[in-house]
DNA sequence: CTGAAAGCGCTTACAG
DNA sequence: CTGAAAGCGCTTACAG
């Protein structure tokens, strides 16, 4: 312990002891009557104590809490990139609802990889955090998925929590989105404006969210008649950058009939809208484009974006509220709705056609 | 302490006592094999040890070794809002630098508000961490600032380490962003392409950040000979629906000769884009934009936003390495580099008028 | 180089 | 209702 270099002794740091002391009472006390559960205290004794707290601006010490009891009162979130507007919401939903549940919420980058995760769930052990939340898609080998999934079972043996936030790839307990019902929901919304040979671009990586959307789609197109024409389904990076791409490469093969292009992504969307104008074609006007997740940003590119907005905020703090409950036999899963919101970039086919 | 509902018994969590029973030595050995810094420590014990734990899948218990070394290995980040795609690049920032340090990232929401903020320092007090970096804007009375360099106070009194990342409203060490001399250098390249009569839209609410802008604006711009005519200043929110508005009331007013719009954020000039468009006025070819920061989102609308990178994730990252050095007797203040990105919105005037 | 012991700040049966 | 004591898992002088 470093010391004090105004008087060469420990540090002013305020502990229970003190507080006791000032009250004229025990520790065990002390403790009692700082903790609004405990029931056997003296509202005297406690108003005492409390005010003595108060006044020598004492904090508990939470790590020595924590070596008592086993656990901090605290929930750890593995996110991918939090600069990513989608993990961002999700995040905010998470601060929000730990906040009004008491905890506090710990962040680790995991930068997409399974193994970086697999570190960092390591590391975020040391912490013993009640739960630990993951969120954001993933990608490695079949062995790394299953070393995560060991090294999470290790730490749900020590009575740790998992909750999955936004997909649905782990067997845990999990907060997510009806992407699904949403991109069925879009295409239905599309076909009803008139639009009937969607391109598609798709994320390069496979996974759960993306095979949601994809199936909800297809499933959809079918089920209306619509129809894949050849070539008319890219794989891309999910970036803007991606979407960029994709979107040159469906301009220069143009699929036959191409009448709407729709990005698993809004930043893909937002990406191809900019590939399509600097190829000289108007979006929304000549061609219709459509995203998806509604984050910030479809309302301020031109024309505005047509995407499908998702509870992101509402599947954090679900997510809080499912590591908060006892652990049961049966994995959990709790599903929001999505909304799609038709924008600029789909207008209907018949004003535009006559 | 809960139990294992398999066994009956304690749940199964590895401690430094099964590691060292393991590897036939006593805990304090153990121990010492475990830290990377301790000198004598025989090799074969090491790795006999090193090896034990790797075995039993042994974590070491932060708390404990917090409650014993005083403090925490921890970064606490308050952050006003991680939407923000400006905190969110910072942020990340913090996060990849306290990962390199071996520390990790805590945060809380602060909500733009003081208030908030005192309670939140507070909260974290309790957690002990080795630093807190605040960033993000703050707003609130002078008491209740005056109450949070109390607690902050306090904290660095209990041997914690305060650093201010992105701006300069509190007297501890910071890391920040030269924006002054990048909003002198927007103006200047601004005159370069023969702008001439700047109209701008300026954060309701005052802080450090806003000043440092206006003053490098209002500097370079007299220096320039550049005139600001009756009624070119708008104050507005630090939103994009901030900036519609205020580009609402200059299209109303049309200040006489107005050549160009310059917004304090990227969001405020996307949010003024849009309100030109909607005015029939065509951003870029008829009155020029420029915001500032540079954050995602410039390169997406159309055309393109001129603007004024900022090296947001370096000023995250040093902050942490502020935080890692000792307290020094006199306040630090590390300033980086902006760079000012023309793009679209600022085409050079002497083509657009021939 | 190694181990026994004390101590970090707290909580919680246990006994009054 | 209250207090003395044990204990959480770790680290670190101190003494070999």
């Amino acid at each position: 312990m470093r010391t004090d270099p105004a008087t060469g002794g420990p540090p002013p740091t305020v502990t229970l002891r003190d507080v006791a002391a000032a009250a004229g009472v025990s520790k065990a006390s002390a403790s009692r009557a700082l903790d609004p559960a405990s029931q056997y205290v003296s509202s005297g004794m406690r108003a005492r104590v409390l005010e003595s707290a108060r006044r020598l601006g004492y904090r508990p010490n939470t790590s020595a809490r924590a070596t008592t009891t086993g656990a901090t009162a605290m929930v750890a979130v593995l996110v991918s990139d939090i600069r990513d507007p989608y993990n961002a919401e999700i995040v905010h939903g998470v601060i929000e609802q730990a906040g009004r549940s008491g905890l506090v919420a710990t962040f680790a980058g995991t930068d997409h990889a399974i193994d970086d995760e697999i570190r960092v769930v390591r590391m975020m052990r040391s912490l013993r955090p009640h739960a630990m939340i993951l969120t954001g898609a993933r990608s490695g080998s079949t062995v790394s998925r299953t070393a995560l999934e060991e090294e999470l079972a290790r730490y749900t043996q020590e009575d740790g929590r998992v909750v999955i936030a936004g997909d649905d790839e782990l067997p845990f307990d999990t907060a997510i989105l009806s992407r699904r019902r949403g991109a069925s929901d879009l295409i239905a919304a599309l076909f009803e404006l008139g639009y009937e040979r969607p391109a598609l671009i798709r994320p390069e990586h496979d996974s759960v969210a993306a095979r949601e959307w994809e199936d909800g789609i297809v499933d959809a197109a079918r089920r209306l008649g619509m129809r894949f024409e050849y070539g008319s389904a890219v794989r891309a990076p999910m970036t803007r950058d991606g979407g960029y791409r994709a979107a040159e490469h469906l301009i220069e093969h143009r699929p036959r009939g191409m009448d709407v292009v729709i990005a698993a992504t809004d930043a893909m969307a937002i990406g191809a809208m900019s590939a399509m104008r600097n190829a000289g074609i108007s979006p929304g006007t000549e061609i219709g484009v459509a995203g998806f997740d509604d984050v910030q940003g479809t309302e301020d590119v031109t024309p505005t974006l047509t995407s499908v907005s998702l509870a992101l905020a509402r599947v954090g703090a679900a997510a809080v509220e499912l590591a908060l409950m006892e652990p049961a036999a049966v994995r959990r899963r709790v599903e929001f709705e999505s909304r799609v919101v038709l924008r600029g970039t789909t207008p209907d086919r018949a004003r535009i056609i006559r």
